[in-house]
DNA sequence: TTGTACGCGTTATCAG
DNA sequence: CTGATAACGCGTACAA
């Protein structure tokens, strides 16, 4: 006689509950939800019964019963790891939370393939919308979910071939204000130090560089743009050699924090004069006493959600298309608390 | 007439496919799912029927018909902003995809009561595991869960009353590192600035700190321990009493990388001969250019998720309980590279 | 106040 | 090879 504990049991259902309570399952279920129409005794048997055995109502069943679609919403991020997209993650997620929405997460790895797979996945799931910062080329095989009252939203940059709201940063004007917080320090030779142009967001920051550069009448070869540069020590490097020329620059732009880091170190080290502004916002550029745009990553997930709810909640409205949001510097020191880790 | 296409369709089922393919509910199951034991064509008016239809298997469906149980694993952490817990996500997410598990993930902001319900939530949604960074004081009620087969792990610090595995770094132990590692460098009167006791991993930190001061003989007096350092500059602020004081100590233990940026500071700006080090592991630390523990979350995450996957392969086997992770120094340089953010 | 019959979308059984 | 029919766990409609 093998004791029956040991094999894992598998979850009770209402009708175990209602056997129990001696009624029926509609009773029980009565009990559980609604808690009306039924006598004060036969709700205390179901109670019991159902706290005997811990029961726990399957949601699988309800909302295949009701026809409701889940309130999962999937969110597909490049990588975890990264404070930008953990960031994303973080903002959405509280404001999901607020209205009893969980939070399906999936890291794309900037794979375009594994994105699709991820998806086909959450879409199973019967989810209720979709956040997603794209790493593919095309997002036109979602149309009909759209049709179907999934959500979508892409984040941080616009999915191709397909009509969905996107939140993105105002990554040109942004770009447009670090000039003028270098011009307003009267800075004459303004450069740029940027990423590969194939990252979107890059491209972005270089493109509005050149627009920029030429709304402010900047001389392009004294103003000139550095790209390809990924790691801080080539953005150290790139600063070295602009700083170091027969005619240095007095103004750089870092077109993210960590190229930031790179140019603050040389700046440093040659004991230069030259101004730095830089674009994103994580502690280590506040560390590095760089002025940098307040490009919030929680702001922008929080906003992407929210975009999300109003389209759950309205799904007739029309799209908003891409929306842009501002970028400002913020004067503010941060402050930061250490945690539990 | 109103055109039908305005209101959001429901998505097809099976019934859809096979009316189109004039075939039976059951052979069209069986073209998409085993495609034996069926004909070519039968087959191919089936295919095109479903991507016709856009057709997507109905996951809960299939679920709640098989019993089988979801692949889903509910995650659980304190706060997805904060690097290391993004990292420990990040690390699991790794791990569990490689498994065909997804991640349900939601914060606990390290209310207990609302973990509660979330996990409750979880449970409801029938997950296969749960990976738990602790904030409640008795996890007693998850025994059921448990015997049921609901794989279980805490992650970052036990979770009190309940049997279940956990994967923690070795806090007392990387103190212990700290300090011989200073020792080493012929430090005499070695401090260490910790954080609040009330949280888990400081409290280890610190009863780590006296053991190893007890071990090591070192004199209580000239190595004290300065608590409840929560901020930056608080810690900046304790480091410069430590400096300035009669008998000044020589070097430092910082509790966490954000009390080893104030340190550091501190050091520096009194131009001090302090020898530091730190026990996290952040970027941060790295570029305040002290030593630091490889405390690396992501490591933690995904160990924590492989214990959790071997317990969902194998329900029977006995736990392991607390699994320590061993802490050491990283002496290569990190890498950082920038990304599409 | 309570119970019965049915349906959600899928797969399994067992017959044709 | 194919198709009715039942069943998973739950909620709704209607009847008792």
């Amino acid at each position: 006689m093998a004791p029956k504990s040991s094999a894992p049991q598998s979850h009770p259902t209402l009708a175990d509950v209602a056997a129990i309570a001696g009624v029926s399952v509609k009773t029980a279920s009565r009990v559980l939800n609604e808690s009306m129409n039924v006598s004060e005794m036969t709700a205390k048997k179901v109670q019991q019964a159902a706290t005997l055995l811990g029961y726990r109502s399957n949601r699988l069943a309800r909302e295949l019963r009701t026809g409701t679609l889940s309130n999962l919403i999937g969110m597909i991020v490049s990588d975890l790891a990264n404070p930008f997209y953990a960031g994303l993650a973080s903002g959405a997620e509280e404001e999901l939370s607020k209205n009893g929405l969980d939070l399906l997460l999936a890291t794309s790895r900037d794979d375009g393939e594994r994105e699709r797979l991820l998806i086909d996945s959450l879409l199973e799931r019967r989810v209720r919308g979709l956040m997603i910062v794209p790493s593919a080329e095309d997002y036109s095989y979602l149309h009909t979910e759209r049709k179907r009252g999934v959500a979508i939203v892409f984040v941080d940059r616009p999915g191709p071939y397909l009509d969905a709201d996107s939140i993105v940063s105002d990554n040109q004007g942004g770009i447009a204000t670090c000039i003028d917080r270098l011009l307003a320090q009267r800075c004459k030779n303004i450069a740029l130090i940027a990423d590969n142009a194939k990252i979107w967001t890059a491209s972005q920051r270089i493109e509005g560089f050149k627009k920029a550069r030429l709304t402010r009448k900047l001389d392009p070869s004294q103003s000139p743009i550095v790209g390809e540069i990924h790691t801080i020590d080539l953005a150290e490097k790139a600063a070295r050699e602009l700083l170091l020329q027969k005619n240095p620059v007095d103004g750089i732009v870092a077109s993210n924090d960590l190229i930031a880091i790179g140019v603050a170190h040389a700046v440093a080290s040659l004991g230069s004069q030259c101004k730095v502004v830089s674009f994103d916002d994580f502690a280590t550029s506040k560390l590095m006493n760089v002025p940098t745009l307040d490009h919030d990553p929680r702001r922008l997930g929080s906003l992407a959600a929210e975009s999300l709810m109003r389209r759950i909640k309205n799904p007739n409205e029309k799209n908003f298309g891409e929306v842009l949001m501002k970028l400002d510097f913020r004067e503010e020191p941060i402050k930061v608390v250490t945690s539990n880790a």
